[in-house]
DNA sequence: CTACGCTCAGATA
DNA sequence: TATCTGAGCGTAG
């Protein structure tokens, strides 16, 4: 079982070998999402035997909750964050925002598809009309749910 | 302990 | 409709 942290990520330093397909082979997934295919990345870095050590990059029990549904959110789902709360049994809305905030794998842990209930709500870390909101947006068009 | 935040429902104009 | 308020609560510092 091979683990990437999120700085693997950078392709500038490795805390595990990683072989060169298997970096092509992500760089493609992801071109392939982007480029329209309907493609759950979680699942399919799976599938490349690629796991996420999410356990590494949040630490506190909650956080850990949140992530666990998020991941369960499949391509062209949609969920809010207080659908998130009613499901980990909390009203910390803002809290579930603030850990999607720090998610080092975006696209791939689909903070995206957490709408705020009125509205797309943030993305990345802002809530004004920065390009992190519109890729947002752009994303849940691509994916239907706009 | 404090202050903050990718929120929400309700109030107000 | 749009904008404002305060409740709500987990977390980093």
């Amino acid at each position: 079982m091979e683990y990437i942290k999120a700085n693997n990520l950078k392709l500038t330093k490795y805390k595990y070998p990683i072989e060169e397909n298997l970096i092509s082979d992500l760089i493609n997934l992801i071109k392939n999402y982007l480029s329209g295919k309907k493609v759950n990345l979680y699942d399919k870095i799976n599938d490349l035997n690629v796991h996420l050590n999410i356990k590494d990059e949040f630490s506190t029990d909650f956080a850990l909750k949140v992530i666990d549904h998020l991941i369960n959110v499949k391509y062209g789902e949609i969920t809010s964050y207080s659908e998130i709360g009613k499901v980990i049994d909390s009203r910390a809305y803002r809290a579930i925002g603030n850990v999607l905030k720090r998610n080092p794998f975006p696209l791939i842990i689909p903070c995206h598809r957490v709408k705020r209930k009125n509205g797309v709500g943030g993305y990345m870390g802002k809530i004004n009309n920065e390009w992190q909101q519109n890729l947002k947006k752009y994303l849940l068009k691509m994916e239907s749910k706009i």
